[in-house]
DNA sequence: TTGAGGGTAAACAATC
DNA sequence: CGATTGTTTACCCTCA
């Protein structure tokens, strides 16, 4: 196993965005207020579109990094590109009901054309299924790669993503050309397929559009709330196994976390409820795992301002002055993306390869993650 | 071997 | 009338 260090091309931005900021205040308050923040950075597989972090099956590593040195990167996730007020409104204020509901897809729609992904350099290594596979991106330039969502996940995601959870067909024809180029140059048969299931398929229901407001042919179609979840977990394993090949998902621990009342493992998730029936979290559940990521790392110890504001007194990391990357596997290896040196400047990012024992220390949490084999 | 789940194709009716 | 939408059936494949 190698342990040395891989510099690699300047990090894709639109691989940073934040998903997960556990109620800690916009960067414009922890910069003025905070000696250190704490962020999570996901590097979600270019397969997939842009997800939200419920969706992230990686569990974060934990860094200590002081402020001064952070500056730069936060100013590089300046907006309108992912960092919008609304955004981080959405994925901080505990106030915002609505944002807590359903996992917090609404970043989505906040985060306006991000949908079809940026396009990705090739060069830009990232975790996927089998390491002589080509990369499934759907940013790939020529042939892009079949995704490996069903139908009914496609269209799960496609009502997920718009903002009045209800699609009519066309609606989720487009959203899945728009987000999975593949389908732009395959038969016009999917769609056939994309009907079949919406038919099929108890997961959604039709709603009849009030004929005085009727444009265009058709119903909408929306999630039936008891098959969400069920959905949401499909989706998650997909995700799961084609972007860290693990076996965690075989876990029974795992699985029996997927009630989303509480907060599966510590994907830096908070699954908040997703039905009407059951009530998002009120705050995003502990992540019981990021602590002891700090053994993955060499730390760096950092001194804390306890200025951050009462709502992060329910973060599990609040007190810890953490900034968090997520970790993830390649090629058998695990990666963490963190930034050089003392500059945080997204174009001079790293991905340290771990060592041989904070790879072995990474399985462990995982394998505490998943609650044991 | 079997059943479930998923993908695809096709036929058909209803609707716009 | 053609295109789109929605339903249904059938067949095939993969996987547990």
């Amino acid at each position: 196993m190698e342990s040395d260090t891989h510099t690699l091309p300047p990090l894709p931005t639109s691989l940073l965005y934040p998903t997960t900021l556990y109620q800690s205040p916009p960067f414009s308050s922890l910069l003025q207020t905070s000696s250190t923040v704490h962020v999570s950075l996901p590097l979600s597989p270019l397969s997939i579109p842009p997800c939200p972090t419920w969706l992230s099956p990686t569990a974060p590593v934990s860094i200590h990094l002081k402020t001064e040195s952070l500056s730069p990167l936060l100013d590089s996730l300046s907006p309108p590109q992912f960092l919008d007020g609304q955004n981080l409104h959405c994925l901080n204020s505990p106030t915002t009901s609505d944002q807590d509901d359903l996992t917090c897809l609404n970043w989505l729609h906040q985060r306006g054309n991000l949908l079809p992904l940026q396009p990705l350099p090739k060069t830009t290594p990232l975790p996927q299924l089998e390491p002589q596979d080509p990369i499934p991106t759907q940013n790939h330039l020529s042939s892009p790669s079949k995704p490996p969502y069903s139908f009914s996940s496609l269209i799960f995601m496609a009502i997920e993503y718009s903002p009045d959870k209800r699609l009519p067909v066309k609606g989720i024809y487009d959203w899945i050309l728009n987000s999975f180029p593949y389908y732009r140059a395959a038969p016009g048969g999917w769609r056939n397929s994309v009907r079949h299931n919406l038919s099929l398929s108890k997961s959604f229901c039709r709603i009849h559009r009030d004929k005085n407001q009727s444009v265009g042919k058709g119903s909408l179609w929306c999630v039936c709330p008891e098959y969400r979840s069920a959905l949401l977990e499909v989706l998650r394993k997909t995700q799961y196994y084609h972007s860290t090949n693990s076996n965690l998902l075989n876990n029974p621990a795992l699985l029996e976390g997927a009630d989303y009342g509480e907060s599966m493992v510590c994907d830096t998730v908070a699954i908040s409820a997703l039905t009407s029936d059951n009530p998002p979290l009120s705050s995003n559940p502990p992540c019981p795992l990021t602590p002891d990521h700090e053994e993955l790392v060499n730390m760096e110890a950092v001194e804390y301002e306890e200025e951050v504001g009462e709502e992060m007194e329910k973060d599990p990391l609040s007190d810890s002055g953490y900034i968090e990357f997520h970790y993830y596997q390649y090629h058998q290896y695990q990666y963490l993306v963190l930034p050089g040196d003392t500059e945080l400047d997204l174009e001079t990012v790293e991905i340290l390869q771990l060592d041989a024992e904070a790879q072995e220390a990474a399985g462990s949490l995982l394998d505490l993650a998943g609650g044991g084999h």
